[in-house]
RNA sequence: UGGGGCGUCGCCAAGCGGUAAGGCACCGGAUUUUGAUUCCGGCAUUCCCAGGUUCGAAUCCUGGCGCCCCAG
């Protein structure tokens, strides 16, 4: 009996090719496509509007030359719920959000997972350049081979229950050997271009994105100096993240960049670069893959996407919090975004920025 | 209306007779499932204005204009 696997398909080239990979490997494979959003909601130009992809079309054409099965489901309440509307009240209140990562675990690994199970799935697979492994009896997830495409960041909120459903085929070839198998089999999304952005948002105006959806409360203010002076000002917090260096329009002696942002006092705070260096920071919400620590452990701890995990040492505190100590002081600190722990290419958790 | 100083790109700032450094900002691009960072490229035929001296001036002279400081 084969056994069944749902892949997410966004009509991309790379869960297409997870797809074809996993109908090679003998699966019994049907692909779903998730309808998360109606890109009007974003406001955008009629133009971008035109040259955007159809995702469910290009996954319907892709799954009919597979010959697989294809189904849509629309989230669009939850996306917007859990997702999009936590977006804009993270930068409402001066933090920088990581949609990605809530989208993982609330929908794709939650909500779609729920919909694949019921389908009768065995697993669900994904895109993602990443790679499963079992380490004493849990689910761990594992940096990609190709490290340029590594996603295991976004994917740390995962738990047990949502790990071992997954399948990630992509996690053990590159980007170059996907584009080729997608050629090689002729995928009309063989040439697509990358996805990048927030999907949400196509045209990657964000703060027009903010304004469109918050309305009025433009949040403008003054932006000082960390000595007190008062350099300029601003129109609006949200457009801000620590560790900013362009837009504030600042001549100064040195560059300047986002130290701290102050929602209530509408101030953004700016100062060189000497300043974003910070030794520690707090960690909610943690989720674990290895069993929860009671005691500190070293790990290396990541703080951004693309940021080069930092020697640190992780400090369970209370209800789920932890306190990471960097080895050395790591610049840009943000709020609102993962830090995530690793045992070289092992996730072992993760937790949000406070 | 006595004395002193200063006016070079949006900001800071080199230059001191030989034909406009640099930093910041800004713009464009590369990278990027976070408009961060980073990286690459662009960015004053012109030096407050008007005359003059010189082969040649932002640099010297004269006169304006505008700031700043100290005195009163």
């Amino acid at each position: 009996m084969k056994k069944k696997v749902v892949v997410a398909m966004s009509g991309g080239v790379d869960s297409s090719v997870t797809a074809a990979m996993l109908l090679e490997q003998g699966y019994d494979v049907s692909g779903m496509t998730m309808k998360l959003w109606d890109q009007r909601f974003a406001g955008v130009s009629d133009q971008v509007m035109e040259n955007l992809p159809d995702a469910a079309g290009d996954a319907r054409k892709v799954a009919d030359q597979l010959q697989i099965k294809h189904h849509v489901v629309d989230f669009m309440a939850d996306f917007r719920n859990r997702v999009v509307t936590p977006f804009c009240q993270e930068y409402f209140t001066g933090r920088t959000p990581n949609p990605c990562a809530m989208c993982n675990k609330q929908i794709k690994f939650g909500l779609l997972l729920d919909k694949a199970r019921e389908l009768g799935a065995d697993y669900l697979a994904t895109g993602h350049y990443v790679r499963l492994a079992e380490r004493s009896g849990r689910y761990l997830i594992r940096k990609a081979d190709d490290l340029k495409k590594d996603q295991s960041y976004f994917l740390f909120g995962l738990n047990q229950e949502q790990l071992r459903y997954c399948l990630f085929p992509l996690g053990e070839i590159n980007k170059q050997q996907v584009r080729e198998k997608a050629a090689g089999l002729q995928l009309p999304v063989a040439t697509k271009s990358e996805s990048q952005d927030i999907c949400f948002i196509p045209d990657g105006d964000y703060v027009n994105f903010l304004e469109r959806q918050a309305g009025g409360g433009r949040l403008s203010g003054e932006i000082v100096h960390v000595s007190g002076r008062v350099l300029g000002s601003h129109q609006g917090v949200y457009r801000y993240t620590i560790g900013q260096r362009k837009g504030l329009g600042i001549g100064w002696h040195e560059p300047l960049f986002v130290i701290a942002i102050d929602v209530d006092d509408r101030k953004i705070i700016v100062g060189e670069k000497k300043y974003l260096n910070k030794q520690e920071l707090l960690a909610v919400d943690c989720n674990w893959s290895i069993a929860t620590p009671n005691e500190a452990l070293s790990a290396a701890c990541r703080i951004r996407y693309r940021h080069q995990e930092v020697p640190a040492r992780i400090e369970p505190l209370e209800s789920g919090q932890v306190k990471v100590v960097f080895e050395r002081p790591q610049d840009g600190i943000t709020p609102g975004q993962a830090a995530v722990f690793y045992d070289n290419d092992l996730v072992l958790g993760g937790g949000w920025i406070q």
